[in-house]
DNA sequence: CTCCATGTTTAGAA
DNA sequence: CTTCTAAACATGGA
């Protein structure tokens, strides 16, 4: 699930099993992946340097290089890291590898291919030209009312909208709007202060949550929506069966009960 | 066989 | 300009 959580996650991993070491190989599985980088820039960017640090913007991890430049990942939706030994299988699906001094590799798997790797002079400079919004992370109450000053249409879609604030996903905006209580096609315009401010915390307590359980549902508070999206799903906090509609173009789960749709009597459950 | 799935981009409509 | 939908991308599971 790459959403801004797991992808957090992916940056941690790059922290903890891929900085300080020399390159010395690059090897490109399918160059689909690559997005305006060839196999042979890409191992001329990176043969003999380290990964020094890394960063994220939404669902994007950044990894500066020596040299200064910055490689891009993104997952897509079935992207992910694995390092191994040297001497051990290779993941199946690995479109990207990087070999280190250290005989570690690590491995860009994507089964689907559609994730992208590519390189930026900065993260700011890629933010820029890909016109992400802010990463929903950095939003406080303020930014994120006055974000919704300016919006029409469903709350969902907002926060689905990359352009409109980076990072967050179809699992995670139905997650946070069951937290909050809101149902997924409530008009931004008719949210009260009181529904922003509500929507702000789970914001925020709910990534927070799922990068503390490593964006492992299995490790997620009990009362999460996340592992009950699906067609016999029931509310973990009323048991009401979940319904699904369909919002910014994919299909959103919520709690009939906990959600109310604009024009029904509030709920007092959230 | 069909439909669906965590991602983005693009085209066209309203 | 903003926002919505559908389609495309690639692959596997139900």
């Amino acid at each position: 699930m790459p959403e801004l959580p797991d992808v957090e996650i992916q940056r941690r991993y790059v922290n903890a099993t891929a900085l300080h070491q020399p390159i010395e190989r690059v090897h490109v599985d399918d160059a689909a992946v690559l997005d305006g980088v060839t196999p042979q820039s890409l191992g001329r960017m990176l043969h003999g340097r380290a990964f020094e640090l890394t960063r994220r913007h939404g669902k994007y991890v950044f990894i500066r290089a020596g040299g200064g430049h910055w490689l891009v990942l993104h997952f897509g939706m079935t992207g992910y890291l694995a390092c191994y030994r040297h001497g051990d299988r290779t993941p199946s699906h690995a479109r990207f590898v990087t070999s280190f001094g250290n005989g570690r590799h690590l491995a860009y798997v994507s089964q689907r291919k559609l994730g992208r790797i590519t390189v930026a002079d900065s993260p700011e400079a890629f933010v820029r030209r890909h016109r992400l919004g802010p990463d929903a992370l950095a939003l406080d109450r303020f930014a994120l009312c006055d974000l919704a000053a300016r919006r029409r249409g469903f709350v969902k879609s907002w926060l689905m909208d990359q352009h409109a604030m980076a990072g967050i996903g179809n699992v995670y905006s139905d997650e946070i709007l069951f937290q909050a209580g809101i149902h997924p096609r409530y008009p931004v315009a008719a949210l009260e202060h009181e529904a922003l401010e509500r929507l702000h915390q789970s914001l925020h307590e709910v990534l927070r949550a799922a990068i503390d359980a490593r964006a492992d549902p299995s490790r997620m508070p009990a009362e999460f929506l996340l592992t009950h999206r699906h067609a016999d799903g029931r509310c973990p906090v009323c048991g009401a069966a979940l319904r699904a509609v369909r919002a910014a173009g994919r299909r959103s789960w919520f709690c009939p009960d906990c959600q109310p749709q604009q024009g029904d009597a509030p709920s007092r459950r959230h």
